[in-house]
DNA sequence: GATTTTATGTCAGCCTTGTTGACTTTCCAA
DNA sequence: TTGGAAAGTCAACAAGGCTGACATAAAATC
């Protein structure tokens, strides 16, 4: 399918070609792989998994968020996320606490362990990135940023952006 | 924190703090969800997964590649992999011709049904991700895929190069 | 020619992590 | 007060990773 529609004024468009496209997915591919690795390993160590990572990074990012809310962040049912909490409760790594107000909900923190846990992958996590960062240089860094932005779904959008600021 | 993504004259090395590199880590486990949404939802009408979609999209950028040549690109067992292309090849979307030279080996080609899926897979894929290049334009673009090459691990890369240039 | 290595396929069984369905508890509103 | 919605839990199943063991055929080596 060739790419066609607007005219080339000026601003070249070879960079929206079939095959420029498909360079940046599999980009994305074999990238992915990097981004989790250095986890990955360390997960090992513990008997846990990709899906305990995502849930003790945004517990970590969010203290007190409840289980309704991790579940629209991570994107999966409250059943799959129940049993990767039952796991990280009863390891003493996150700490489960009934809502003040409303009685239903759970807000979920980091114990200490936890927290060591979550410093230990990111720490691992950061290394790698900040490689890649430190070798593409910030002007990259921005763009690709931007593209990845731009590749999320809105709702997706909507809580990386919820994030994003949180820290500053 | 200020946001400021650019460089600054006396290079500033503000694009390496750990928040930043934060945000980089949460843009790209958002962005991975994106990336995959359109082909999942097209997978779920045949009954197939991200695997099969894995194994399509290599076999036909590599016409005639070996079960071991894909194993190691996808960095899955054989007997993964092997399941996958079983249900591929009943289907008749994934063509297994023994090799000329040496007969041990099986060469890989996409049935005229594969390649039907593999264009509709691809079709969807390109259309997010030719969004997101026209949204954040060419430097972007530029930096995006130094930034993912420079996460890759060293073996992926030699995989990335490898397929890099194959289709020009 | 005999032996070893390589490439592939298959069976069995395990684990993680998704899913849906059924259920309880709690809250709120008619 | 009663019925529905919302939050969370338990049970069972499926996809797709993994390891280990074993079979076969072909190639490579001794």
């Amino acid at each position: 399918m060739a790419e066609g529609g607007s005219a080339q004024s000026g601003e070249s468009l070879l960079f929206l070609t079939d095959e420029q496209l498909r360079k940046g997915i599999e980009a994305m591919f074999f990238a992915y792989r990097g981004f989790t690795a250095d986890p990955d390993r360390i997960l090992e160590n513990y008997s846990y998994g990709r899906a305990h990572h995502r849930a003790i990074h945004f517990i970590h990012r969010s203290p007190g968020t409840t289980v309704n809310n991790l579940m629209s962040i991570l994107g999966v049912t409250k059943q799959s996320l129940n049993r990767v909490l039952r796991t990280l409760i009863e390891d003493g790594l996150v700490e489960s606490r009934v809502g003040p107000r409303d009685k239903r909900e759970r807000h979920l923190y980091l114990t200490e362990a936890g927290a060591t846990l979550e410093q230990e992958l990111s720490d691992a996590q950061r290394a790698r990135m900040r490689a890649a960062y430190r070798a593409a240089g910030p002007e990259a860094v921005a763009g690709f940023r931007q593209v990845l932005e731009a590749m999320m779904d809105p709702e997706q959008r909507r809580h990386y952006a919820a994030l994003k600021d949180a820290g500053s």
